[in-house]
DNA sequence: ATGTTC
């Protein structure tokens, strides 16, 4: 072992602070997962990242974790509001990227004999790939509205229902946002990207529930074994890149004038209470609505798309949001007490019943947690517990984690063997670059299962049900 | 992740 990790328990594994770290890190995790993460530079990212100023009680891994720009992937710190920091690498290039669950109401049985006429239809409603472009672009004064105001916005276009807004992680918008702070550069980039995919690990998946953990939480979410539900996967696209970049650029000017120490060139942070870390966060915000909007545009997209194909079933019957989470995000939040800056990247809210921040049967039973998994293995709904409150700012995973980097998945898999698997295991697969489709073979991820393993052994979220998917959409 | 090397 080259780190020298103390077992707290099977799931929890601390390193003890030494030379500029300023506080232990702490990893959710197995022994076995905790070798392979010796194999890439995520620990010496983590240990940077408890290095810097301000940063409250631990550095936490989760059991995703994997090497990320300067901060790894799957990874939670939380700083002191007043003395600490703000990281544009702590939320990541794809501010709010995030996970939404819609239900149909419909079963696996009732809409088999047309799944390939509705991959068909999801693929031409829903842009996907590298540089896809939406179908409509929108003007820069429509821009400067729904950055400024997220999800209500496009919502009152109409795109979605009221209803939809109390199903979204911090009602899909942040009072933060400055649409003023947002580069024209962009804006630009992202006038035309409204409505689409993107590339990467972003997906639509049609599931269907294969395992209900939970009975009482999973009624109360609105899953039923053998329903169909759906997932979207992605975030901010071109516009929420250039902010990050835009600020990492800004922000490694200005780290020696507020004396921070650049422990890795990646690793830019200002102290939050700066004018520089206060604009980072007001154009992060808007980023964030910006997110919530596209994620907003694919449902209407999704709900047209079963409309068109299943006209018969869909007569009187509504497509509901369960839930959508922002999983690439730093958010000021109050914890032990303390108003603290909890920086998510790839890390999932996971808050309990009775937070404040949650509303109608969320408070009552706490939030979904949305952990997908790869394309092939499906995916667990979860529920926020005491436990991450009290051990992880109130966050756990964020997915199953990549377990190969994308050149190696690259020269392991083949497009045709890829789309050969998933078809044994009855999986359609409709992907618009086969090189992003090879990147994202299922075993280029970590065994969602063997992830979600310490987290629901450590507590800090609760399984309520599993799916498995039927129709994968990539970019 | 990304108008996939501003």
């Amino acid at each position: 072992m080259k780190y020298a990790f103390e077992r707290k328990s099977p799931w929890v594994f601390e390193l003890p602070r030494k030379g500029p770290m300023q506080v232990p890190l702490r990893l959710y995790t197995t022994e076995g997962m905790l070798k392979q993460l010796e194999e890439d530079q995520s620990i010496d990212q983590l240990m940077n990242v408890a290095s810097l100023p301000g940063i409250y009680r631990y550095a936490l891994g989760m059991p995703d974790m994997h090497q990320g720009f300067g901060f790894p992937i799957g990874a939670v710190a939380a700083f002191d509001i007043d003395s600490g920091i703000i990281s544009p690498g702590g939320v990541g290039f794809d501010i709010n990227c995030g996970v939404r669950l819609l239900r149909t109401g419909l079963s696996r049985q009732a809409i088999e004999d047309r799944l390939d006429e509705l991959g068909k239809r999801l693929f031409a409603l829903v842009p996907s790939g590298v540089g896809s472009t939406g179908h409509r672009v929108f003007s820069k004064a429509e821009m400067k509205g729904l950055l400024s105001e997220g999800a209500p916005w496009i919502i009152s276009a109409g795109f979605g229902v009221p209803s939809d807004q109390s199903a979204m992680e911090s009602q899909g918008h942040l009072a933060a946002a400055d649409a003023e702070l947002v580069s024209e550069k962009a804006i630009e980039r992202g006038r035309d990207e409204l409505g689409t995919l993107g590339a990467g690990n972003h997906f639509l998946e049609v599931d269907y529930i294969e395992t209900i953990y939970d009975a009482e939480y999973a009624a109360a979410f609105g899953l039923r074994e053998h329903d169909i539900v759906v997932w979207i996967h992605t975030g901010s696209r071109g516009l929420g890149h250039q902010v990050a970049t835009d600020f990492i650029n800004l922000f490694k000017k200005k780290m020696d004038q507020y004396k921070i120490p650049l422990y890795n060139h990646e690793l830019a942070a200002l102290p939050f209470k700066t004018s520089e870390g206060r604009q980072y966060f007001a154009a992060m915000s808007a980023a964030a609505n910006y997110a919530w909007v596209n994620r907003q545009i694919i449902t209407h997209q999704v709900r047209t798309a079963f409309e068109q194909v299943y006209p018969d079933l869909m007569a009187g019957q509504s497509i509901d949001l369960i839930y959508d989470v922002a999983h690439n995000i730093a958010k000021e939040e109050v914890h032990d007490g303390k108003k603290l800056l909890v920086h998510r990247k790839g890390g999932t809210r996971a808050f309990p019943a009775g937070h404040p921040e949650l509303e109608g049967p969320f408070a009552q039973y706490g939030q979904p947690v949305l952990l997908p998994g790869d394309m092939k293995r499906g995916s667990y709904i979860l529920v926020g517990t005491g436990a991450s409150m009290d051990e992880t700012f109130g966050s756990t995973a964020h997915g199953a984690g990549r377990r190969l980097s994308r050149n190696e998945a690259v020269r392991r898999y083949q497009f045709e063997d890829i789309s050969a698997d998933m078809a044994q295991h009855h999986i359609r697969l409709f992907a618009a670059d086969k090189k992003v489709a090879r990147e994202e073979a299922p075993d280029a991820y970590k065994n969602v299962d063997e992830v979600v393993g310490p987290i629901v052994h450590a507590g800090i979220a609760r399984p309520v049900a599993r799916s498995r998917p039927l129709l994968v959409i990539k970019g």
